[in-house]
DNA sequence: AACGTCACG
DNA sequence: GACGTACGTGACGTTT
């Protein structure tokens, strides 16, 4: 059957060592490549290569194998790929597929073990095989007719090379192994042996085995008591090195007849990844050939059947309306298909069927996933019987626990990337299942990138605006409001079209999504701000904060009893009674019939405002708005956070799950709703008592981080304000200084009510300011504000410039960018109405900076959890509240933590910023004693 | 559903 | 000189 040298790859194996051996390299959107590079160069040069006729890439599927299952801590000291790395895993598939090379890899088998289960097939035909590799674990195999290639150095690896190398033949390679262990894969071997001692022993004895039985020949007395203590783990050692040569073979040795890749599939790729000499190869006719090929054939060679033929073309027809394949899994042989299906495309779009849209509470009803355009599934896993009392018996369907175990090496295939809409909610929901989704890409983050407010980033939406296909919505299948039914009780054929579709969409989206990225600069933002943050955030809402009821519960009752008090007294005063609640009635009464002066109308319906501010000022006067106002404020408290927090509280965790909007602010922000916790009440001492209830379980403590005056730094940082940059590097107190500035006070008598003119200066300048609302803040004529700003111009006239720059930046582009390149989008800067336009202005001034210490706030919170986990920390993040994270810290790591959480925060800029970012932390039993 | 108000950074 | 008057959020109660 052979009928030339069989090359196996060691795909997994190249990998880590071109990373490591070649200069760091980018694709056309800043993606490092270099390992990608080597590879695609390489492979390229096999196919040269007339003396190689047949050829395969051999990969890992996973980290965890059978190995784990002899000795648990197998290959478990290594340490996470590094950073640059992790998106070359997903590439170099890519290119395998690209170079149209057979790509095998197979579920709980190493790549070595698929290369040594080849190898031998192929000798038993009488063969020949090269391994490409210089990986030590594979010399074992090496023997007649079995040979490697160093990649790197180019050296060919026989016999006398394995010799050198391990001072025994190779067929005795695994028996020096066994004995000497190797801490790079963490096989433990038997202490104080090396490799010298080793070589010594096998070569006496033959084998571990027989060196066993033949213990007491020992004469060093030290060397044979820890041979004889280490017996089995001698064993295991050998166990663990042995490669496993049985396993079925995932495709048949036919499969691998060297085929020239197709230049209408490699060429696009070669240009994506920036390789300019490689395109050129192929322009020139060096590389691959234009006909035939066709680009799916990979996936056939990979093992399974070629599930869907057609589909594999379908994306090369721009058809307008979207051809659908929706396949109902209920076997678990139709899951395993789809599943093989996902490992060979390398990407698959995943989305989760649920009860409800609060992810803390609901529960998961079936998956469905996508592996090409048109073609999806839905697993149904929670459907129940329909017809209520005269109920049928329930729908066929994969068992859960059976379904999530068949998934889960799929999920955390490092070679599969996932493809989700909004996947922190899917991630929420699989966690519950222990299911972990990396490496992942989230389309409405991707969306949220690219268009920000331009548009809204449902799935719905997105659908219609960039595929033109109409989706079913979820108020079709699950019908709404009274009548609205769980997920779980729509028919099968009916969820099948919807859940499918939701995948299908998504993987389509995706594609879309991922070419705008790099033609509009916009990788980087995504891959190092947005996308981290996804599983972070998922872990947070999963989290949690404990919340005491018992404080609220005391809270509300006597915020209740004092609201009625004092309703009573505004009663009295008034005269009569009235719903003190309703704006309309409120001022009504005040302005009209009590004559009181107005301070102005509102907007729409003309009635009297009785905003805060306007009763404010009057409040001294009039005992009545006093009343009024703290009344207010009480209720407030009551109906917004002490009454509604207690209906939060989830029964199962009996903690809050706020869920954190990722994509729907204009300047990059997080939201938090359902509840919010991003305005729980601080400024005042009765508001600060609803902190009080948040508090931490006994034995941790809650741990605030936050970063100091972050909004002015940057501003001193983006409009390049010498003065300022420098007060900050020196430490000085900013609003001291401003006041200084513009109030000409020297620093060493500055007075509290000068400094807080000064800090409502700064904080104005921040938010495009007028002099109409300093005056109004500040409480001076607006001719005195004039002048404090026009002399806080005239010291800092690189403020002028900034704004004006942001401006034009907003004029010219219809968005300003932030220092990590986020676009925030100003619609109404070049509007006919001044209003408008001003307030676009004053959105195109304030942008930059909110935006910016958001991007910071992102890149610290992505980064944290691996930070912790490196100190061994077993800090719990919680809430993000633009400037500050709040943790659950045991009490024994606090000082650690909050030494880790300083850090991460304060270096999140990685250098671009100049002015020193400095972040605070409090410590307490509870959120108020934290602050 | 829109509005006014008010809680936060 | 017009126009309205400090940026970004979400939740509640009232009114339409």
């Amino acid at each position: 059957m052979a009928d030339g040298t069989l090359y196996l790859v060691d795909g997994s194996g190249y990998i880590f060592r071109a990373f490591h051996a070649l200069p760091p390299m980018a694709s056309l959107d800043g993606t490092p490549v270099n390992a990608v590079f080597g590879f695609t160069n390489m492979i390229t040069k096999l196919l040269a290569d007339a003396g190689s006729d047949r050829l395969a890439v051999i990969f890992d599927a996973a980290r965890v194998n059978f190995r784990n299952d002899i000795y648990p801590d197998y290959k478990a000291h290594r340490p996470p790929a590094p950073e640059e790395l992790v998106p070359q895993f997903a590439l170099i598939r890519e290119a395998t597929r690209a170079l149209n090379v057979p790509c095998i890899e197979m579920e709980g088998y190493e790549a070595d073990d698929l290369i040594a289960a080849y190898a031998a097939a192929e000798i038993a035909e009488g063969g020949k095989v090269v391994i490409i590799s210089s990986d030590k674990d594979l010399m074992q195999l090496v023997r007649p007719g079995v040979t490697m290639l160093d990649p790197m150095k180019n050296r060919h690896i026989a016999e006398p090379e394995v010799f050198e190398k391990f001072g025994v033949t190779p067929d005795k390679v695994v028996d020096v192994q066994a004995l000497c262990g190797d801490s790079v894969d963490n096989v433990p071997g038997v202490p104080g042996i090396g490799p010298k001692t080793a070589a010594e022993l096998i070569n006496l004895y033959g084998s571990v085995e027989n060196l066993l039985e033949h213990l007491g020949e020992i004469k060093q007395p030290k060397r044979r008591e820890t041979l004889e203590n280490n017996r089995e783990l001698a064993l295991i050692s050998k166990q663990l090195v042995s490669l496993k040569a049985d396993m079925p073979l995932p495709a048949p040795l036919t499969d691998f007849e060297k085929r020239m890749p197709d230049t209408a599939v490699l060429r696009p790729f070669l240009e994506r990844m920036n390789f300019r000499s490689l395109v050129g190869k192929v322009d020139r006719g060096e590389l691959g050939k234009t006909v035939g090929g066709r680009p799916g054939s990979a996936i056939s060679a990979a093992g399974a059947p070629d599930l869907f033929p057609a589909a594999v073309e379908a994306p090369k027809v721009a058809a307008p309306a979207i051809a659908q394949t929706y396949e109902l899994v209920t076997d678990l042989a139709t899951l395993d298909k789809w599943i093989a299906a996902a490992m060979q495309a390398g990407v698959v779009a995943v989305d989760t069927e649920t009860t409800g849209l609060d992810a803390s509470a609901a529960d998961l009803i079936g998956v469905s996933m996508s592996v090409a355009p048109g073609l999806a599934c839905y697993i149904p896993l929670g459907h129940r019987s329909q017809g209520g009392l005269l109920a049928e018996a329930p729908p066929k369907q994969i068992a859960m626990q059976e379904a999530v175990d068949r998934l889960r090496p799929l999920l955390a295939d490092e070679g599969v990337l996932k493809v989700g809409h909004n996947l922190k909610y899917d991630m929420v929901i699989l966690a519950r299942h222990d299911l972990t989704v990396a490496p992942y890409d989230d389309t409405l983050l991707m969306s949220y990138v690219l268009d920000g407010a331009r548009n809204g980033h449902g799935m719905d939406e997105l659908s219609d605006l960039h595929l033109g296909h109409k989706t079913i919505t979820y108020e079709e299948v699950c019908g709404k409001g009274k009548t609205q039914i769980s997920f779980a009780e729509v028919p099968l054929d009916r969820a099948l079209a919807y859940a499918a579709e939701d995948a299908d969409v998504t993987l389509r989206l995706h594609s879309l999504f991922k070419r705008r990225l790099i033609e509009e600069k916009q990788v980087q933002l995504y891959e190092r701000t947005e996308r981290p943050i996804v599983s972070v955030v998922a872990l947070m809402e999963d989290t949690g904060i404990r919340v005491e009821p018992d404080v609220l519960r005391r809270l509300s009752h006597d915020f209740g009893t004092r609201a009625v008090e004092m309703e009573k007294k505004v009663h009295e005063l008034a005269g009569r009674a009235f719903n003190l609640g309703s704006p309309k009635q409120l001022g009504e009464l005040l302005f009209g019939e009590l004559g009181i002066k107005h301070g102005g109308k509102t907007g729409k319906t003309d009635n009297y405002s009785t905003a805060s501010d306007v009763l404010e000022p009057l409040a001294a006067e009039y005992p009545i708005v006093r009343a009024v106002l703290d009344w207010r404020q009480i209720t407030k408290l009551k109906s917004t956070y002490t009454d509604a927090l207690l209906t939060q509280i989830n029964s199962r965790t009996g903690r809050v799950h706020t869920s954190f909007g990722l994509a729907g602010t204009s300047t990059g922000r997080f939201s938090s709703s359902d509840p919010n916790l991003q305005n729980i009440p601080t400024r005042t001492e009765e508001g600060r008592k609803i902190r009080s209830a948040f508090v931490a379980p006994e034995g941790s403590k809650i741990v605030s981080v936050d970063y100091s005056q972050i909004e002015l730094r940057l501003l001193a940082e983006i409009a390049d304000i010498a003065a300022l940059k420098q007060a900050f590097a020196d430490g000085i107190d900013i609003h001291a200084l401003t006041a200084s500035q513009v109030f000409g006070v020297p620093l060493d008598q500055m007075d509290k009510d000068t400094r807080r003119k000064a800090k409502a200066i700064n904080f104005g300048i921040i938010y495009g300011m007028s002099a109409f609302g300093l005056a109004a803040n500040i409480n001076v004529s607006q001719s005195e504000a004039s002048s404090f700003i026009k002399a806080y111009f005239e010291r800092y006239p690189g403020i002028k410039a900034f704004m004006d720059a942001r401006k034009e930046e907003a004029r010219t582009f219809g968005y300003v960018e932030t220092l990590f390149g986020r676009r925030c989008f100003v619609p109404g800067i070049a509007d006919k109405n001044p209003a408008r336009r001003n307030f676009a202005e004053r959105q195109a001034i304030n942008a930059p900076i909110q935006g910016t210490a958001a991007d910071i706030m992102k890149r610290a919170l992505g980064r944290m959890p691996q930070a912790l986990a490196e100190a061994k920390l077993n800090a719990k993040l919680m809430v993000t509240v633009h400037d500050e994270l709040l943790f659950e810290v045991p009490e024994a790591e606090i000082e650690t933590t909050i030494a880790v959480a300083r850090r991460v925060m304060e270096g999140a800029h990685d250098g671009k910023v100049s002015v020193p970012l400095v972040a605070e932390a409090g410590i307490g039993n509870s959120w108020a004693e934290a602050h």
